[in-house]
DNA sequence: AACCAGGACGTGA
DNA sequence: TCACGTCATGGT
């Protein structure tokens, strides 16, 4: 039985890019500002984290305002509300609309995004410190697909596959993905060619953002890392030709 | 100066 | 179901 394509393409990853220490939190940042894995708050190989509700609270705010948002602008918008110690659900609450929009603006949709806030930290202060169901998130008005499996898998340590818009042009622009694929296609795709394992899942994810981020900016064009991986011929056949077993 | 960022919702067909 | 418009700031 052959290796799934997903764990080669995986280990490609992993071997170019090394641990990605996602999720990102200001607590880390904090605690060790100065180390270049964990500059901005991520914590490359150290799955200890989130230790405490309060860092799973934060991870799911940063979930919900990085919908379509770089982090960069998600990091003003976290510190501001740190500022006014509202990265908790009572306090978070207890800001006026306007104060609250003003705190996120940096992140943009700053105004749908204080309510989305606001509806998490309702759906929050109700869980009593459970780890929720995706069924449930998906309830929350404001957290779709992608954001109810950041959160199920980043802040709960539950092995939620995260598919977002660089694993679908990574893996499309690879020709591995049907034209019509939908979230649920691909994340199933994911799933049944990686270890359930949560470690394997933040990294995948991460690892597809940060190689998104270097090789698939604008136009897409070939994929030198992953398009030997992919088409597992390619490699043999550029370098003369080896007939495989 | 367009274009894009670690999406989701509301609407009409 | 599904395509399309809307939401908005900040970096390239």
């Amino acid at each position: 039985m052959a290796r799934p394509l997903a764990e080669a393409i995986y280990a490609a990853l992993m071997g170019a890019y090394d641990p990605q220490g996602w999720w990102p939190l200001l607590a880390v940042r904090g605690v060790n500002p100065t180390a270049s894995g964990s500059l901005r708050g991520y914590h490359p190989g150290d799955y200890s984290y989130p230790r405490d509700d309060a860092q799973r609270f934060e991870i799911a705010v940063g979930a919900v305002l990085t919908q379509n948002t770089a982090w960069t602008n998600v990091e003003r918008a976290l510190q501001a509300l740190q500022a006014r110690e509202a990265i908790e659900p009572a306090a978070l609450l207890a800001l006026d609309d306007d104060t609250l929009e003003t705190a996120i603006r940096p992140s943009g949709y700053y105004r749908v995004k204080a309510r989305k806030l606001r509806e998490l930290a309702v759906f929050w202060q109700r869980l009593g410190g459970r780890i929720p169901r995706r069924d449930e998130l998906l309830g929350i008005w404001g957290v779709g697909p992608e954001t109810a499996d950041s959160i199920r898998l980043y802040a709960f340590g539950q092995a939620e596959m995260v598919v977002d818009a660089y694993t679908r042009r990574i893996l499309g622009a690879l020709g591995l993905l049907a034209e019509r694929a939908g979230y649920d296609q691909i994340k199933a795709w994911c799933v049944a060619g990686l270890p359930c394992r949560v470690e394997v899942y933040q990294e995948w994810h991460a690892l597809l953002v940060e190689h998104a981020k270097r090789c698939h900016r604008g136009a897409a064009g070939a994929d030198p890392l992953l398009s030997a991986v992919a088409d597992p011929g390619a490699g043999q056949r550029r370098r003369g030709g080896v007939s495989g077993a």
